[in-house]
DNA sequence: TGATTTCCTACCAGAATGGTAGTAAAATAC
DNA sequence: GTATTTTACTACCATTCTGGTAGGAAATCA
């Protein structure tokens, strides 16, 4: 039930970018690199995740880089760990897509059901802003 | 962040145990294996994970299986996912026996404890006998 | 003795995880 | 106009996890 590093340094590039949100500049990845200590190479990849979000504007060559496209308190912690984990919910048989063959017989499905609203329920109330406000 | 069929299947049988606990009879992996449409053989695997535990006694030839040591009131959806799953905590860094080195300055830590409490208190508070009176 | 059922070990294919490497393309600095 | 910086994109790779299968030993009962 782990939370990967899609995840993670996901929503640390986010939060980066949010603390840097005010300051207006282009801040760059080997920038995020080198404070969160995690290889610029992989954080590109991870970077690949928001491809088709507009989450942020980019900028290439020198003084370049990336900031948010909006004010910390736009994105949901919900929306950011969605987007860079592809989805987090904990079975398959929580949402319509995909519908469990016996889920007439399925004590369970009605305990993945609230635990996913659970979750996903706190992390709608959670924005980026509140995480760097708690710094 | 999915659950596996280790947590799932595992906790299957556990509440297919616990619809028979009146009964008071060894239940066979089989019945089981075939009312929820799971290869034996896998069932079998699954079992291997709770064999630690005292969650039920077994009795081996015809007439043999499996029964709950206790009534359905007595196991936590919490401690048998645990069991079932080895762990199931979001991320590594939400306990003491590991501690992110970043921890200092990871402004995400008390988003990942918070979201740990919420979901092992909601597991906490609900029994194999909530499950099988759902029905 | 034979059937049944748990117990235990070994194996295996495919996907996910957590990366690395190289290069192209854009933007800026000199 | 060349060098440098930084994003953008593709390909590769080792290890672990997932979701199984297979075979046999040991216990229990008819």
């Amino acid at each position: 039930m782990r939370i990967s590093t899609k995840g993670r340094y996901g929503l640390a590039i986010m939060t980066y970018l949010a603390k840097e949100y005010e300051s207006d500049r282009y801040v760059t990845l080997k920038e995020i690199s080198e404070y969160e200590n995690i290889s610029l190479k992989y954080l590109e990849k991870i970077m690949l995740n928001f491809k088709n979000s507009d989450y942020f504007k980019s900028c290439r060559g020198s003084d370049g880089g990336y900031k948010l496209s909006y004010p910390p308190k736009h994105y949901t912690i919900k929306d950011i760990l969605e987007t860079a984990e592809g989805s987090i919910e904990i079975t398959s048989c929580v949402n319509g897509d995909f519908e469990c063959e016996k889920k007439d017989k399925c004590l369970s499905v009605k305990l993945w059901k609230d635990l996913n609203n659970i979750i996903t329920d706190y992390l709608k109330n959670k924005t980026l802003e509140d995480l760097v406000k708690e710094d």
